[in-house]
DNA sequence: GTCTATAGGTGGATAGAC
DNA sequence: GTCTATCCACCTATAGAC
């Protein structure tokens, strides 16, 4: 009962941290993260963070994690009795993530060339091992379509690239608002793309 | 003969600014163009440029002019004999210039959600015109596709997401240094999903 | 027309008091 | 452990000397 007074502040600080960043991360992408900004939203100083993170990149490498690994989970999660619903619980689950996460997705597709952003220490590893499930599971789905093995590596890519183009297309707004037809379309495309490849 | 001595300095400083604002921007996109990094190129102090160009946004409108510009020659360029061989000129001229002008490409396609990146004023207003122009080269391109009147708005959608996936994706270094390989999948994959299409 | 000086903002990071 | 004070770097933009 010592502790009753301390009550909700005293909740890992390092965690309170990490949830801010996180909140601006959400809000405003990699560019939204500054130590002060996130420090004003906990409720402290600036300084008080690099007691539980060495430096910013640090910090910016948990909170990406974090969007990596909810990415990992939503492509596992993709599941179905048939190889057409197995291919369209995946498709959903690329294109779903990207709704819910825009600034996660755009992180890790599309704001690629380093030479243009910030990314945090050893991004280009963590990135692969996520790209090489993509890869996996694009290519699981593609058994429901009927291809040559020795197309597999060209299809692959040419789903994926598809793939990346309706949730690039949807987060820049070329979709609307409608959310559901732009599932639907997402779908569509990549059934039409696979029997036009078996053809 | 009076102005012989002054020789190439006095070539237009205000064209000077913009070659070399366009040159940091091809090294670094938005974020590469500063008033003092573009001034430095040029060999001025950076407040120079305020008697050329309003302020940054002016600066930054120019140099993304010409983005808009060159990929609207590209796109206008495209031709061809037969039906096939236009569609495939269409598919080039994008990926080509994706290929040539990557910052361009970003900027123009993917940098698209406003409260992440900096962007000049009227910018939408000016991609609009552009993207009006892909809808309209991506719909002639189809044309040799037998395809239902009804499905036009929703097949140009495809396409053109088709091609943004691999011009991101190539963009991200997903298809190597090979360029040549990189085009011919991204004509085969629209082939391929034209056919899809069709049937 | 171009300069220097300067104002005022963002940011990351450290030293040392408490 | 958390603070304040501070340094440094970089940014846009203005005022006023030359």
């Amino acid at each position: 009962m010592r502790q009753r007074g301390l009550r909700v502040n005293i909740v890992n600080l390092k965690q309170r941290i990490l949830s801010a960043a996180r909140e601006c991360f959400r809000a405003g992408g990699v560019d939204g993260v500054s130590m002060r900004r996130v420090a004003q939203r906990v409720g402290v100083s600036a300084t008080a963070i690099y007691r539980y993170y060495r430096d910013k990149d640090e910090l910016l490498e948990a909170v990406t994690e974090e969007g990596f690994a909810r990415f990992e989970e939503y492509l596992r999660r993709a599941a179905g009795a048939t190889p057409l619903e197995r291919l369209r619980s995946i498709v959903l689950a690329y294109v779903d993530f990207a709704i819910d996460h825009p600034n996660h997705y755009d992180f890790i597709f599309v704001a690629a060339r380093a030479n243009t952003r910030q990314f945090p220490r050893d991004f280009d590893e963590r990135r692969s091992v996520t790209f090489e499930l993509v890869r996996e599971q694009v290519a699981e789905g593609m058994e429901c379509g009927q291809l040559a093995p020795d197309d597999a590596p060209e299809a692959t890519l040419t789903i994926w690239a598809t793939l990346h183009g309706f949730a690039a297309l949807y987060l820049a707004g070329r979709f609307g608002t409608d959310d559901q037809r732009f599932r639907d379309l997402s779908c569509r495309a990549i059934e039409r793309l696979l029997s036009g490849m078996a053809a």
